[in-house]
DNA sequence: AATCAAACTGACCATCGGGTCATAAATGGA
DNA sequence: TCCATTTATGACCCGATGGTCAGTTTGATT
């Protein structure tokens, strides 16, 4: 192997390996992050069925045809982009809880997790509030791994309060009755705060909402 | 006036009033509510978009054409269907809630309204959680008289936190915000009703609720 | 039986919008 | 510079659907 070779011949096969397999395809990506965004502020606009694919493309700064090269169908540009929000949501979520010690500040992140996440993604807080979680009520199947991601939160929520109600700190109520009305609680704040678009929720809402739920699920009266 | 005119004559007399102005009218009035009905079943079961106005008329038994004889548009009739019902409800939960005499009782009362007259009209109930609810939170201005009934009952449970606070039955809490938790669990309820279509929803679920907010609301924490 | 108006109907029209594809631009290697 | 390959585009296609209206049925009245 010829030591001459090594350095402009090694960096233009590395360049042309990443230019065809790196940088291409990061710029790919990069473009198919704009399009969802794009489609974010458009569906959170007009909603799903006053939305026409033009929009998007317009709003994108690109040509219609250019979506149908990363995306097959509108309805997938749709499903994508909430999608993708929808699994950070889920992972800022786990994180935070697992990062509390007691089943109060375990609520506490749930909430300001949401409470965070939504006032940066408003876009995301709308079409999921206005449309897709009805969408998802009625059984389209196209939603499946939302409402699987929708469910797992509940699911993390029943857990935790199982685990606080065997150690007493609970009352002995159904956990997953429990989950449930925390989730409804906490939808009705995101409303609100859909509401005041703009300006920051109440921190009173939010103070309200936590203090509701400890009073009526903790074992001993002190809050 | 001849006598001999009476008896039959003016049964003609009466029966062409009545033909003209009650019995065709009244026979107009119902296939005005059949239509209804039939729009209900079928929005319920495809959702607005996917219903085609020729599925609301095969529902009701009649032609397209004879839709338009009742309704101006799709639209309309989606809106009349969804507001023939809200007043209802209203009416019912008005009545319910006066007659009842405690906060306790009168929040009681505001939950069974709901859960009766959802249990009894689950078509109203599937397209309002589904769909309608996100419509009214996005602004469409079809909506107004819809959103003022809704608006109208949690105005009127404000009101009644504000007097049993007066009183001290409740804590002194802010009665807007106590009103829109309750507002938000109903929902919660409504929706696991939704659910289980068909069977009822799990008592279980509903003295939960109701538990879970006399103790968060309750001056005593006797409940 | 004849007449008339009111109620009804569904074939038809015009529009709209998701998706395609022939063409054009850009990119980059020789 | 020139060619090849990838990427981008928007005019066009076509199925779908809300709404219309000319023609039909109904049924009351004379």
């Amino acid at each position: 192997m010829p030591a001459d070779r090594c350095i402009i011949t090694d960096w233009v096969v590395i360049f042309t390996m990443a230019a065809f397999s790196g940088v291409r395809k990061a710029a790919g990506e990069q473009r198919r992050g704009a399009i969802l965004q794009a489609a974010r502020a458009v569906f959170a606009r007009q909603g799903y069925a006053d939305t026409v694919v033009e929009d998007i493309a317009t709003q994108a700064g690109i040509g219609k045809g250019t979506l149908y090269l990363y995306f097959p169908s509108k309805e997938q540009i749709y499903l994508a982009a909430l999608l993708e929000e929808a699994r950070q949501l889920d992972t800022d979520s786990r994180a935070a809880m697992s990062a509390a010690a007691t089943w109060r500040d375990k609520l506490g992140a749930y909430l300001k997790v949401r409470l965070d996440y939504f006032g940066a993604h408003q876009d995301f807080l709308r079409i999921y509030m206005t449309e897709f979680r009805g969408m998802c009520m009625q059984g389209k199947p196209f939603a499946a791994e939302f409402i699987h991601l929708v469910e797992a939160g509940e699911a993390q929520l029943a857990q935790m309060f199982a685990a606080a109600a065997a150690r007493g700190e609970v009352r002995p109520i159904d956990p997953e009755l429990a989950a449930l009305t925390v989730s409804d609680i906490t939808r009705g704040l995101m409303e609100r705060q859909l509401r005041n678009w703009g300006r920051p929720v109440g921190v009173d809402d939010a103070t309200f909402a936590f203090d509701i739920l400890c009073r009526s699920l903790a074992a001993s009266p002190t809050c």
